[in-house]
DNA sequence: ACTAGCTTGCTCGAAACAAGCGAGTGGACT
DNA sequence: AGTCCACTCGCTTGTTTCGAGCAAGCTAGT
């Protein structure tokens, strides 16, 4: 259950003149509302979710997640803007500038990471996915940009893979990008129905395995401990 | 856009008495809610359709919807059971009494099947099911069970396979079936997102081909035109 | 007259918007 | 430099609209 005691309203007039931009003052506020809007949907998920309770929560009145995001699906939408911030920056980092294969099992090893730091983030990031994949709304659009996105990172690398010679000749990169992300999507999923049932780590790691037994050259289908 | 006019409601009282029983009055009615319910799902998502809009474009009140399913949850639980029950229907109809590796390729198979045929309902199930991931009620409970009753068919058909030597001793069925309903619930989403970007029977083709390459015994790696 | 399918009336609560409040800031005038 | 005023802007409160859900009522067949 969240805790839903008031928190003291962003300290203002404190000891030593803080001097605050407006951009600040807001960034304050607005950070602490989507922090409550995380912990609500976690626990309730986007319907079962008010904007008063996003407000109050975070420390502030019934009207004040209205007043700054305008609707609910704004709320959420610059909810799923945050979580990917995050989530690229994670990526990236493990990432690095590593190429061909080296780079996608880099990623897939970041998602890894970065679940078993921040699984509450995922959860709620593709609670906000799927809950909204129905709605022809704004949100739609975003979604299908990102998923693109993540096709076109997932084929470059392997594209690369097949230049480095790691990677046969005759694969297709898309449809291989496809697939994996269809493998992690629908991998997600299942962990969010069930968490109990899915073994998230192992499961991602046989996936890669088995992949890379199809599409890796000869030579490197054992290689993943390397 | 759904035409919203009022359809007339069950043509009561027609020239020769159809003589009704209650059971099936109201079998009648709730169908065309459900079927109204399928049609504002798939143009609007759950969240923007209302009881209301279901009761009056199935030719009844605003209050019917309401009146017999109780509440908007257990409306679409009954939806989701409807659809359930023709999937089975279909996908048992197409691997009958087979086994092991082709009972597998009978119930991928009639995934494509079903998909061409019904696409709407296909798409208006899994929006359903993606909606309901995060919120924690009877239907997150329903999902749970039927995921976890598809993941042990398919395991089933693994070790079947086993058992008729066309798949390697080796493989762990429980993992395989996770990594193929991974992948299905995965292409579902992301082609939900984004209908324009997915080529669903070829991607499940694709799928099922590198799948058997790394499970199946080395002489049935290419026999799936068979 | 009674049953049962359906409708209408009503309450509660959420979203969204508009108007208002009040603390802090900058500018003007001394 | 100090005082005061007007304005800005972050936040709150008042209010409307609409949906969910419930209960009471209506009416066509038996």
């Amino acid at each position: 259950m969240v805790q839903m005691r008031r928190l003291k309203p962003a300290s203002r007039a404190s000891n030593k003149a803080p001097r605050l931009t407006q951009a600040e003052r807001t960034a304050i506020s607005d950070g602490r509302m989507l922090e409550a809007a995380m912990a609500l949907v976690l626990e309730r998920g986007t319907h079962n979710t008010t904007l008063r309770e996003v407000g109050e929560l975070a420390g502030y009145s019934r009207g004040l997640a209205s007043n700054r995001f305008g609707s609910k699906d704004e709320l959420f939408a610059e909810l799923i803007d945050v979580f990917n911030e995050r989530w690229k920056k994670e990526s990236s980092a493990l990432v690095g500038s590593k190429t061909g294969l080296e780079a996608f099992d880099a990623a897939n090893e970041s998602i890894i990471d970065f679940m078993n730091d921040n699984s509450d983030y995922i959860r709620a990031m593709f609670i906000l996915y799927y809950e909204t994949v129905g709605s022809s709304t704004v949100m739609r659009e975003r979604l299908t940009e990102q998923h693109g996105a993540y096709r076109r990172a997932i084929a470059r690398y392997i594209s690369q893979g097949i230049a480095e010679q790691t990677i046969k000749r005759t694969v297709d990169p898309t449809r291989v990008a496809l697939q994996y992300t269809s493998f992690f999507f629908g991998l997600v999923y299942q962990w969010l129905a069930n968490p109990d049932a899915i073994e998230f780590e192992s499961a991602l790691h046989d996936f890669r395995d088995a992949m890379i037994q199809v599409i890796g050259e000869t030579d490197m289908a054992v290689r993943r401990s390397a």
